[in-house]
DNA sequence: ACTTAAACGAGACGGTACGTCGCGTCTTTTC
DNA sequence: GAAAAGACGCGACGTACCGTCTCGTTTAAGT
């Protein structure tokens, strides 16, 4: 008779877990991160310090589970609009991007988890795979339906990931550092330079050397 | 003209000055910016804390002053190379900062900065300009020169500060999510996307609404 | 009339409870009352926490039991050797008390048992009269039958309870406060000084006051 | 011109030693020893932790600290009275202490600094000295007097240091073990016990072995 | 050279938060 | 239904730094 067949599972209190996140949240946002301490969350969860400390090795990364939402499996990808019209499809997306980049509670989020990340780089990976992998990956996805409609150029030298990063990265770039505005004008942009860069046969001549 | 005569002038020590913003480097290289205390910094430079709160408002305006080559007045610009090949030209520069990304003391460097405007917002335009600022206009001179040179498309819908962050912007995003190694081709890649998107006539068709 | 047929046998460990007594017997000893925890108890136990807050009010009622002989019920009483020379009985036993309290393992549990009393007052009683009760009564006992023996005085104002304090007093004392040695040389000068109270006519010329 | 002669006084503030002193001493008769913590001395007093962790090794030298009278230095010795009847002073003085067992004040102090010798034995010596010393040096001397004038025994074989064990001792351990009431009655008992025990050629006669 | 006022090193101070330990209670599962 | 296991809310621990505040002690200007 095998008896201890049983892993000791963990017992963990839910409400204890969702009061912890969502004070997390909560502080965050009211307060930004640099205030955001362990003794306040626990007294705003009503809550020991302990039982943040026996489930999460971080305050960093409470935040991560904090602000992901919460039936964030792996099954649940999301999908960019496919219209047919690549670039109408890109700039819907990056506008309501942008408009979210207005919204002080997002921008408060974005900041917490980028201060995170440099703070504890050991978080980057996490936060690359659970916060930004979904966006990335739909947003790949999409451009990958674009080539193999033919609208933007195929090959080798053609890295889709570098496109969707021609994307986002500026608009992170000009956001972090306060280089100007987030505007429908400016995301348009960016997806009119990123679609011309990506038309076919577009990147064909070009001087180089080691 | 004997203006400003001075009549209190604060007789600051050039020595504490200097061991401040020489510990402060040392110890954000040594042991990162999340470990970076006022009084570590003090007791490196054998000073007083009075000495660091009495000069600086805050521990992100000592690493910003740390961070900067001393004799940055802002007469001192910088220019980048002009072959008359501009993408070999830009090339050029973005392997070199890529070479920088690797080493483990610019990146803490960067990191800290980062995550100073991160923390402390109000920082973010100081070193958009007395950091990144010299970088930017350089690169923007390049584009600008390359323009009338009639190599890169001109209008008003080229916008060479945001072609400017479609070399930079996606570089630092990768950096800071850790989306993908930072090489020599990466770099390239970037270049001919770029160059790609600013060729003479490359943005004119494109939809879009609101 | 039948009476406790207990109805309701509380289905009490043996095991867990002689696990818990020794364990709290052994930790006293190797970490002192000081370290002394309900959780370590548990633990070395090999015990839940709730077995001991289920059995005893709190740790000092634990300790008592530990400290106590298995059989100690209130039949067996000790006696002191009657060889009729009650200088050298008392020294005898003394000696051997004064042995005792240079075994590390004797002042500890002596000094767990003080500790305790005065943090929990209320555990007073019941120390003095199971742990201390069997020894003090025996020595009264001693007294009492050599004062039938005419060896010491005999009368209302020869209190037999504070003659056995004359013994043992000074040497908790002594020890608590480490005045001095616990000699041999030390417990016969109190059988002297105590027996030389006793004589009969000692106390008989003495002024007072109030 | 040797100059640092100086050996950098601690520029210690007087304001918080005070009050950390006085809210031990008012904690301890507030709430018990048992009860006291370092954060409440700290909260009460006004002070940072740090404050008393800077100056003190434990909570328990603090507490011997807020007991001692202010200015206890080692010149500050007291007396007995000396009317030249032995047993009237002792029993003045020994009633006075009896009377104080019966302050709640007092008790909680005594209990208090009891409770901490034995969970922290490297006290003792110090509570012996300063705390107990000059009490014990008072009777010494008294009895020394009393010695010279004749009125008690002299020799090798007296040790006046027992002999003030042999009044303070039972006291003390009566009132720990709670074995019965601290009355005038009782150390008029003690005092005359002591004084027969100490009366000349009282303890010249008496077995004893090994 | 002498005076004098600031800046300086040192570090104590009242605080806040840290991450850990143990309390006594509770909940779940096993025997 | 007691027992093991251990999570829970809580309170205190002793430590690290915060930013402010004295302390003497340089130190450089302006007599």
């Amino acid at each position: 008779m095998p008896s201890d067949n049983v892993p000791s599972r963990p017992r963990r209190s839910e409400r204890a877990r969702r009061a912890i996140l969502d004070a997390t949240y909560d502080l965050v946002l009211e307060k930004g991160y640099a205030k955001l301490t362990i003794e306040a969350i626990a007294a705003r969860a009503g809550v020991g310090k302990q039982t943040i400390y026996r489930w999460w090795p971080s305050k960093g990364a409470v935040m991560i589970d904090a602000f992901l939402p919460e039936g964030a499996g792996e099954e649940t990808e999301v999908d960019l609009p496919d219209t047919g019209d690549l670039a109408a499809d890109l700039k819907g997306v990056l506008r309501a991007t942008a408009d979210e980049f207005a919204d002080p509670a997002f921008s408060a989020r974005l900041r917490a988890l980028s201060a995170e990340i440099l703070l504890a780089p050991e978080l980057a990976p996490d936060v690359a795979e659970r916060v930004l992998g979904p966006g990335l990956r739909a947003y790949k996805k999409r451009l990958l339906a674009a080539q193999q409609a033919g609208v933007i150029a195929q090959g080798d030298d053609v890295d889709l990931d570098v496109a969707v990063e021609l994307l986002l990265g500026p608009l992170h770039y000009r956001w972090l550092h306060d280089l100007g505005g987030i505007t429908h004008d400016y995301v348009d942009t960016l997806v009119d330079f990123t679609l011309a860069a990506l038309r076919p046969g577009a990147t064909t001549t070009s001087s180089s050397s080691s």
